[in-house]
DNA sequence: GCCAACTCCGACATCGATGTCAATGCGAAG
DNA sequence: CTTCGCATTGACATCGATGTCGGAGTTGGC
């Protein structure tokens, strides 16, 4: 329970004044290489960190970053958060994580508090909130910098970092078509979402490029969740006449299928083949494991810290309109197959 | 881009001196309720709220909460966070996510940086490093408040919070027995942590009283991890001498062997009954569905969450070594059937 | 040899809240 | 009517850092 090392101490044991240290610790120019190896030494020695609270206030700046998530609870957040995290490390920096309940009782009161309590350096937002215009807004008006993660929707002055959906689609659908499936249906995200339009709009120009028609029985709604994979999955596979392929907008919505199609005793991938999206870790806790798109989420929010914890990037009006194309993976498993 | 309303502005709007609304807000005595009142009125007509980084600052208290993780992908994190921010939302507390990476370099060190800077008001730490002594001791050391969810070794003064894990694998196991299976297998979870320990101790106990020899060939080596149930599940199947029920530690291990099966066209749970525990989500994402046992994570993290949101609990020294037990649910489903 | 420009460093004010303590006012007790 | 005690309030210092600014020492160009 000793008290903690204050930059005072710092710089009373270095022989220099606090000022120095806190240039020292700031690595901002003006100090003589000598002075300022002899304080790291002294920091060093002394594990001294400094109070993050103390720097905020005085700097108006902050070391925390806040993630917005809707549904915290997927695996799709806690790849993001894994990335965050590591990044923000590296950087010094802190996540700070809020659930925004769209449907919640004054959502944006709440955000709006957090704000103003927290100051945060920045903010991530991640989907389907990333497309929430009002809360785009408020950061907007409040100069917050934003990072939106799988959406290419710029609009605001936010950056967007996400992977080709389109084509990552595409790639996909004609994966299926190469193994010899023209019957092929599609299990929609929440199409106001921006990468699940893609993927839909990819899947369609596959088939059409391929010369396939698109049956409109085929292309079910979804809203990526493992139930609406298996309705889409019953209502797909209910009668005799039915696909050969489906493809799922992300993994969850594929294990749905997969579900759905082993209560009909349906094998795959012998007698269907089901793909997927996203690379989540259930892809791989299916059987079969799912064929699918990785996508890269930690990478996606380790860049996105980068762009938050840059100090060019916090300067007001100084906001590019960025948007960052990462790659993505094709993943071939085993529950696709020749047709 | 307003600039933020602070302390000054409330005060001078409200004609009185600052410190009076910081009394209010604090909902210190001493203030007539008329001026309370009038306050409050002003607070939420500028829409104030105060500023956490200076009030952490001057009160050395801190409106920051840890969640600590080993592994944050997981489903139990999720459903941990949920729980804990809804209830730090509740009290204007933040979540603050880390991972501690016992493996990665120097974890401690990062830890105690993290503790220097942020001056965290409490922690809540996961299973496994829930039970990483060094760990405890460092929190102890510096006099931050602990809860541990999931373990019920209480060790320093940190509160415990957790099922009765050993209670809970008795019932399941007695589930199985009832259903008329004396062919039981086990998969263990890591040992080490305290409720694995528990669950075993759970199910070797319901053996014995109900008479039911163990063979050692069927009580499994885990890591709660699927890769880890898979492998448990090909050692246990891979003979025509196999147990009619498989018991796995949780969900995950539990859909392993369920994978396990599918490929040796095992039926489930015709040929074998499969259970888990702890209810996660992926749980109902597996044909067919997994009996298991609820575990309330979310339900656990905001009661941690309570604990340490009280300005009791925070004193030093003044910290009993809470131990509290929450109920767990039996969750019957399609995965167990009939010997 | 002089002045400008620049490097390096510290004194001091400041960020926005709370802790301390003293001043005020009021009612009750003597 | 005085006095004591308590409820109520504000002035001021303080938390630990950084921003501003100015001073001392160095360099360099003419």
């Amino acid at each position: 329970m000793m008290p903690p090392v204050t930059i005072k101490d710092v710089a009373r044991a270095a022989g220099v004044s606090p000022k120095t240290v806190s240039r020292v610790m700031n690595a901002e120019a003006h100090v003589r290489p000598a002075v300022r190896d002899h304080v790291l030494r002294v920091v060093a020695e002394l594990g001294y960190r400094p109070n993050a609270y103390a720097r905020s206030l005085s700097s108006s700046r902050s070391y925390l970053i806040g993630l917005f998530f809707d549904d915290p609870a997927s695996g799709y957040a806690a790849e993001v958060q894994l990335g965050a995290m590591a990044r923000c490390r590296h950087h010094g920096y802190h996540l700070v994580v809020e659930r925004i309940d769209r449907d919640g009782l004054e959502p944006l009161d709440e955000v709006s508090r957090t704000l103003q309590a927290l100051q945060l350096a920045g903010v991530i937002l991640t989907p389907p909130i990333c497309d929430w215009s009002d809360l785009t807004d408020l950061l907007d008006q409040r100069g917050i910098p934003v990072v939106k993660l799988n959406s290419s929707r710029t609009g605001s002055s936010a950056a967007v970092i996400h992977i080709d959906d389109y084509q990552a689609a595409r790639d996909m659908t004609d994966h299926l078509i190469t193994l010899g499936h023209r019957d092929i249906a599609f299990v929609q995200g929440i199409v106001s979402h921006d990468a699940a339009g893609k993927r839909l709009a990819g899947f369609c120009d596959a088939m059409s490029c391929a010369g396939i028609g698109i049956r409109e029985a085929w292309v079910q709604a979804g809203d990526f969740s493992f139930r609406s994979g298996m309705a889409a999955g019953d209502a797909i596979l209910s009668t005799n006449d039915r696909p050969s392929a489906v493809f799922a907008a992300n993994d969850e919505m594929a294990l749905g299928v997969l579900v759905s199609a082993a209560r009909r005793n349906i094998a795959v991938p012998g007698a269907l083949s089901v793909v997927g999206f996203d690379d989540a870790p259930i892809s791989r806790m299916a059987w079969p494991q799912l064929t699918t798109i990785r996508q890269p989420n930690a990478l996606l929010a380790s860049v996105a810290i980068d762009i938050l914890a840059d100090p060019l990037y916090q300067q007001v009006g100084d906001r590019p309109a960025r948007s960052i194309q990462v790659p993505y993976t094709f993943i071939g498993r085993s529950s696709s197959g020749p047709a």
